[in-house]
DNA sequence: CATGGGATTGACT
DNA sequence: GTCAATCCCATGC
């Protein structure tokens, strides 16, 4: 194949996806709510980075009025995202390594964010397990907050993103939601360990362990 | 400006 | 079970 029809047809593939992340995408009214009801509904959606996306199948609910939250401090230069608009991607990097996906959630001057922490791939299988630089069949190939992000190419340029538009988006469950939502405390976290803001499809292989 | 902690992961005992 | 890697940023002087 020449360099011309290959470039051709990666070009006309990523209008494609690009046209199908638009129409498919949550808007901000979805994230404009509770978060913890954000937070649930969240699972079964997919998360789309390009042409790779998967399942939503863990995640956990942060809020401003407890102490595990960034936002608990008020506005800085790093949580000014979460007290922004709903409907917006904050990325952080944790432990100096790896960067984290939350969905901004809440009105506007409420920091409140979902934490997404683990995909089932859904598309872009091999692009997600060279980014890995694990086997295309290996499992749990966005299982944890860090891994997923790696798996979908997101890093901390995408910190203030809107989820609304391509290239990064959040589209609703493309299966009726047939699981039942298993709750209990978040994972990883020193303060407010207590509170049951974490999320997952009971069951599910994909959930972080 | 210096310091210390952290919403993790993978390797190792 | 333990531990190190590694960097952004909140805090305090």
């Amino acid at each position: 194949m020449s360099n011309v029809a290959e470039g051709d047809r990666r070009r006309r593939s990523s209008v494609a996806w690009q046209a199908k992340a638009r129409s498919r995408a949550l808007g901000a009214p979805f994230y404009k709510r509770p978060v913890l009801e954000v937070a649930e509904a969240m699972l079964g959606c997919v998360v789309r980075h390009g042409p790779t996306a998967g399942v939503i199948v863990e995640t956990e609910a942060y809020h401003d009025s407890e102490a595990a939250c960034h936002a608990h401090v008020g506005v800085t230069p790093r949580t000014h995202i979460l007290f922004g608009p709903p409907g917006r991607a904050y990325v952080y990097r944790s432990y100096g390594i790896h960067a984290l996906l939350n969905a901004v959630c809440e009105r506007e001057g409420v920091g409140a964010a979902v934490l997404i922490r683990a995909l089932e791939p859904l598309e872009g299988r091999a692009a997600m397990a060279r980014r890995r630089g694990v086997a295309p069949e290996a499992r749990r190939l966005a299982s944890g907050p860090g891994n997923l992000t790696r798996a979908l190419g997101i890093s901390l340029r995408d910190n203030g993103a809107e989820l609304t538009r391509p290239p990064l988006t959040i589209e609703p469950a493309p299966a009726p939601r047939r699981f039942r939502v298993a709750t209990g405390p978040r994972i990883g976290i020193t303060r407010a360990v207590e509170l049951p803001l974490r999320f997952w499809i009971a069951g599910h292989p994909g959930v972080s362990r």
